[in-house]
DNA sequence: CAGTGAGCGAGCTTCCGCTTGACTT
């Protein structure tokens, strides 16, 4: 007896391999097998059936051979893609290329790649789910339909070789819209007043610093103190006074750990701590996933879990584990009573995939130092500690307000101790002792310095990959294998440069672009539109509507906007011309245009 | 007669999402 078990991804083909011994073969499809054809749109729309016509991807040709002869050989086959739309659909034209009916083939899912839970589910299969499919195909043959018009639409308005899409526009449109509330942007000025305090007998070690925090009884608010004449009548106004404690707040409050990272955490993260871009991170991620050799004797250790995921969720094996791991690194206090789960879902998730942690809480980044690459070694400390620290216990932090009051003024200073670390031991540099001196209610004490200082308030920044990927995931934009490439996309078609501080900066051709989507096709570059789409797919796939009529009332109405569009509008106002400064020798506004 | 240039037509660009190498630079 042979099985041929297909799955996505060949790393995984390899660990479910070893699980399940000599009577099944394991081998993956590399994602998905067929797709539309590349050079035609591929969709019946004369026909009004919206039928796509799928190929073999030219590149999984042979692959997909490979597959065939593998299904020749083999007694039972068992689909075992990814529990998501994209998975069951990969399991439907895999069925369809091995020639097995859907409603007969043999489909299993499972959330996490360990041995009990892949027996498990073998031990419960079921058939492709249709209607999941189906949702997947209205998916796929509305971003075709989306893609392929507008792109032309573009090329015929504005220039050759542009293009615009479901997501892509929609990031595009995030950074024009940040570049232009940073040149409307004006500073304001505000100010601020530090007070610096000593004990009246013995003097602290150190000299107290408090804020003014509170004028007759109502706290300041940022932009309160305006200019530099109101900040002086403060200053007047405090002259002789004399300060006291009038309050003495302490509060002890924990601090619990962060969720597990998924995509778009790790990507956020490990631009944010090592400014590597989200490509980079990925590509480390992948690196880790398929397995470094740790000079042990098993060769090649996969040392993360799959990175491309949008779920929170881990193992049980992992929980049991990390709880050992914690036990015997840290003791009991710091172990939690309960495991630590996480379950607030974030907008589309599909959860086929655990979050992304270390597939063995025991190989600590210090102990495979030796073994990784520099930056290996920092993903995967990022990695590992994140998630070792959600089955730690909470840090306990000891606060304390302290208020001075002088006449209508408050002046407050905060303290801050750990009197905990729990899973901050993992982040010594996060542990902030702002220790305060010993004081009392009613002392009073001597005022050493009053420092005014002057701000402005400073404009919103531009994009980085990590705030692009995050603004993208809040609005359930792209999935977690499109937000690196999504971000290469917009480089490559020149929507966005990079700044030397890697900042996404939008060009001109990038406004130009939006400007005409937004005006012209409002509903596609909505920010809500994804959301929309997300309601019709699941509509589809709980077996609410069909998949055809939900395109059709799409495409009809967008392909005739798109026609009015395109005799309606010349080129010219599509390029409308902008002005971009003041000629410095002849003083006329000077114009530009965007040219061929 | 040879070289030049206008004019015309053909072919190309493009989506999102799932996976890795095989290619260049």
């Amino acid at each position: 007896m042979n099985t041929l078990v297909i799955v996505e991804s060949p790393t995984k083909a390899k660990t479910i391999g070893k699980f399940l011994g000599k009577n099944y073969t394991v081998e993956s499809s590399f994602g998905h097998v067929r797709d539309l054809p590349k050079s035609t749109m591929g969709i019946d729309i004369e026909g009004g059936t919206f039928e796509p016509t799928y190929t073999v991807s030219t590149d999984k040709s042979k692959h997909v051979k490979k597959l065939k002869d593998l299904a020749k050989k083999a007694d039972t086959i068992i689909f075992a893609t990814d529990e998501d739309r994209e998975g069951e659909a990969i399991s439907w034209h895999l069925a369809h290329i091995l020639k097995i009916k859907p409603e007969k083939a043999e489909r299993i899912v499972f959330h996490e790649i360990t041995k009990q839970a892949i027996e498990k589910a073998i031990q419960h299969p079921r058939h492709i789910d249709i209607q999941l499919v189906d949702a997947q195909q209205a998916r796929r043959v509305l971003d075709r339909i989306v893609g392929y018009e507008l792109s032309p639409f573009l090329w015929k308005k504005v220039a050759r070789g542009l293009s615009a899409g479901r997501v892509q526009s929609v990031a595009v449109r995030l950074t024009v819209e940040r570049e232009r509330e940073i040149r409307a942007f004006i500073p304001e000025e505000y100010w601020t007043l530090e007070g610096l305090f000593q004990n009246e007998q013995t003097s602290f070690p150190d000299p107290l610093s408090a804020k003014l925090h509170a004028i007759d009884g109502t706290s300041l608010k940022k932009l309160d103190i305006k200019e530099k004449q109101q900040m002086d009548t403060i200053l007047a106004d405090l002259k002789d006074a004399s300060y006291c404690i009038t309050n003495i707040e302490q509060k002890s409050t924990k601090r619990t750990p962060p969720p597990p990272f998924i995509t778009s955490s790790l990507q956020q993260a490990g631009n944010n701590v090592y400014g590597f871009s989200a490509k980079q991170t990925m590509r480390l991620a992948q690196q880790l996933y398929e397995g470094i050799n740790i000079g042990g004797t098993d060769g090649q250790v996969g040392l993360i879990t799959y990175m491309r995921t949008d779920s929170t969720n881990v193992s049980e094996k992992f929980l049991t584990e990390a709880r050992a791991f914690v036990l015997n690194t840290y003791g009991n206090m710091y172990t939690v009573s309960s495991p630590r789960v996480y379950a607030k879902k974030t907008k589309g998730a599909q959860e086929a995939h655990e979050a992304i942690r270390p597939t063995d809480p025991a190989r600590t980044p210090e102990s495979i130092k030796a073994y990784l690459d520099d930056h290996q070694y920092k993903a995967y400390s990022l990695i590992w500690k994140r998630a070792i620290a959600t089955q730690m216990a909470d840090a306990r932090l000891n606060k304390t307000a302290v208020d001075i009051t002088a006449k209508r003024y408050i002046f407050r200073a905060t303290g801050q101790t750990c009197t905990f670390t729990g899973w901050l031991a993992l982040y010594p540099d996060m542990i902030k002792h702002e220790m305060l001196p010993e004081l009392s209610h009613r002392q009073t004490l001597l005022c050493t310095a009053l420092k005014p200082e002057q701000h402005a308030t400073k404009p919103p920044a531009r994009y980085s990959d990590a705030t692009l990927v995050k603004a993208l995931e809040e609005r359930g934009i792209g999935r977690p294998s499109t937000y690196a490439p999504t971000i290469g996309t917009i480089e490559a078609r020149n929507y966005v440069e990079r700044l030397e501080d890697k900042r996404l900066k939008p060009t001109d051709i990038a406004m130009v672009v939006t400007d005409l989507l937004v005006n012209h096709f409002a509903d596609i570059i909505d920010y809500d539109f994804t959301a929309l789409m997300e309601q019709n797919l699941d509509d589809i796939a709980e077996g609410k509507k069909d998949w055809q009529p939900i395109i059709s009332t799409f495409y009809h109405p967008f392909h005739e906007n798109l026609l009015k569009k395109e005799t309606e509008l010349t080129r010219e106002d599509a390029l409308k011309i902008r002005e971009v400064g003041v000629d410095p020798k002849s003083g006329k506004p000077v114009f530009a245009r965007i040219g061929r």
